[in-house]
DNA sequence: TTAACACTGTTATTTTTTTCACAGATATTT
DNA sequence: AAATATCTGTGAAAAAAATAACAGTGTTAA
């Protein structure tokens, strides 16, 4: 199972798992691919699929066992001791990203953030203590930190990155405009918000 | 030029536009397709098969007139009158995008907010009006409001997404980790940064 | 004036992702 | 027990997106 998985089929087993996990509630032990589809309202043959790409096969005519699913997805995506991640910016949308992961306790931890205000420095967001960015490369080092949220503004991004490739970060996910390059070692997630209003904006208009 | 573009062209037509007005500050007027790549990170194939599918052309040994690619993009991707973007929930992630816009003009506007708290409604955040939930039809309606933004706990996403398709919205970009149904002739963008970070979770670890 | 060069525009190819179509298996109905 | 219905797994086809390859054309250099 070391062979990568497709991207898509990657965001498809988290969105499963999540979905799978909620259905539990319900207190049903198994599940069909077309309830799957249903929950993430896609197709029964691309969920068919991608359980067929994780190695994992249902029973015919009961579905796949909900337990069983949930714990293969989290044997493929999850790393087995868990990973760090920081978030670089404490503006709204880096308390917002905390705050989603707070409380929760999954295999990705935010165990750090950084910004280069005074104000937020040496404080606690959402229970994460917040360095100062000159600290970053000694943190992502010393905490063995893999993963980093670059959420501050345009301007800073590109040295920000800079900074965490050399501390040895291994993917970044980027929500600032600004493209970042990174080194082929690295993965990078770009997530543009004004791109993505401008895409909707040209999908619905009405010539 | 009705015909309708790619996903990805539309996507990166916006950032072209983004890095050439940035470019045009540099005092150059023209710029070849390998400049606009490098700027983007991607290759100068790509651009140049963007630049076609819009139907613009450079001119030989000059590349682009870069005020007239900045027009061109606008006339394919902006709508002629603008377009009113509501954003519904003001947590730190509606505020954070309401932030992005904020003093920018674009043909995109966000002329409302919403939220349930009553600590925020009838409030100003970033210049924008917050009502009640409770207007959220009223107010797309009689605003003429086409494109919407759900930055709400997975909880309610799902019923405001209905309320915003009975007022008649046209494109949604979802936010919420509960994935939405819509029809047909509604544009949806989903994204979800739990799932995001698990993907780069996959792609980063080690063994 | 000819050769070398540097770009664009586009066709062809490859890669990635999704969808179709159906064989196979087991439960249910008649 | 045969016929029917239901659901999985997957090979094959289609669709979407990215990349390669190159013809054409003006520019510069020799």
């Amino acid at each position: 199972m070391t062979k990568k998985l497709p991207d898509k089929t990657v965001e498809r087993l988290s969105q499963y798992r999540r979905a799978l996990l909620n259905y539990l509630a319900s207190g049903k032990h198994h599940i069909f691919s077309h309830e799957i589809a249903n929950l993430l309202h896609i197709t029964a043959v691309q969920v068919r699929r991608d359980i067929m790409l994780i190695g994992y096969t249902g029973t015919l005519r009961q579905g796949y066992d909900v337990k069983e699913l949930i714990d293969i997805i989290g044997k493929i995506i999850d790393s087995r001791d868990g990973q760090k991640v920081a978030v670089v910016g404490i503006g709204n949308l880096g308390r917002a990203i905390m705050g989603y992961f707070s409380g929760k306790r999954t295999k990705l931890n935010i165990v750090a953030a950084f910004d280069t205000n005074p104000e937020k420095v040496n404080k606690i967001y959402a229970g994460i203590p917040c360095y100062h960015n000159e600290m970053l490369k000694d943190i992502i080092k010393n905490e063995g930190i893999s993963i980093a949220v670059i959420s501050v503004p345009g301007e800073y991004a590109e040295k920000v990155a800079e900074d965490l490739i050399l501390a040895g970060i291994k993917g970044i996910i980027n929500f600032s405009p600004k493209p970042l390059n990174v080194p082929s070692h690295v993965y990078l997630q770009e997530f543009d918000i004004v791109t993505m209003l401008e895409k909707v904006a040209y999908f619905v208009k009405k010539a």
